[in-house]
DNA sequence: CCGGATCCGTTTCGATACTG
DNA sequence: CAGTATCGAAACGGATCCGG
């Protein structure tokens, strides 16, 4: 006899737990790095310049991570047909993970990242993290 | 007519891309989690006190883990049947991004970390990776 | 018991074609 | 431009089995 289908029970309350139910893929803190590091912001923005996503799984990413406010969505008021993807202040605030994460790889796989801006990274965080913050809150 | 399949075209240089194509599913992160913070370290710790991994996807990302030089495994010396997994420096490095992780959840998202715990992450964070590195290194 | 491996139904992914 | 629709391939989750 073959079992009903449980549908994944949930987690448990620890932090990391539910944070990876929300980010725990291989696509969600691409999109969220495209944002925050890279000045894209369209469906198609994503789709050209992540590494290669599906268009149905990038349209299922945003609408978890829209439904999660990590991310907000409007329309471009100069172009009625396009959308304009940006950072909530709970998106923005995955800044210090995704730090981390560069500065983890590195220093042990080997990256195109820019040894200057790793150094910044490593070296002045606070100060690289608040100007993350700041150019965030001034493209609004 | 039907594609051939492609098999997954490897991605860009961007550390974080790296980094997810290591880390980037629900579980791998969990893990180390248990490693690095729950004092769990064998195979049935695992199955056990994550969040209900199926054992063949533990033994996947176990081997994911080591393959990847995250983790270390030798059996244990007062138990001849039993396995001891263990964080490598690599693995332990990644003790920011997960501190960061916690405290992204305990301010986004209701969790149930001691409050106490959280704010030490937060206030003195420095000397919370200190200690949890200086834990790890002393418990080899 | 411990650490898996195997089998199998279900779900998700990836690639591409198509649409408003 | 911003997504759906479709479909085969791969991964997952659960249960069970197995060698030491």
């Amino acid at each position: 006899m073959t079992t009903p289908a449980a549908p994944r029970q949930p987690r448990s309350g620890c932090p990391i737990s539910i944070a990876l139910e929300l980010l725990g893929d291989a696509w969600s803190l691409l999109i969220v790095r495209d944002l925050m590091f890279k000045g894209r912001r369209t469906y198609n923005d994503f789709l050209a310049g992540g590494e290669g996503i599906a268009s149905n799984v990038l349209a299922s990413r945003l609408r978890k991570l829209e439904g999660a406010n990590i991310i907000e969505k409007r329309s471009d008021p100069r172009d009625a047909r396009r959308y304009i993807y940006r950072l909530s202040p709970k998106g923005i605030d995955l800044a210090p993970v995704l730090v981390d994460l560069v500065i983890w790889s590195a220093r042990h796989v080997q990256t195109d990242a820019p040894p200057a801006v790793v150094r910044s990274m490593r070296e002045d965080r606070e100060r690289f993290l608040a100007d993350v913050r700041r150019r965030w809150r001034t493209s609004a």
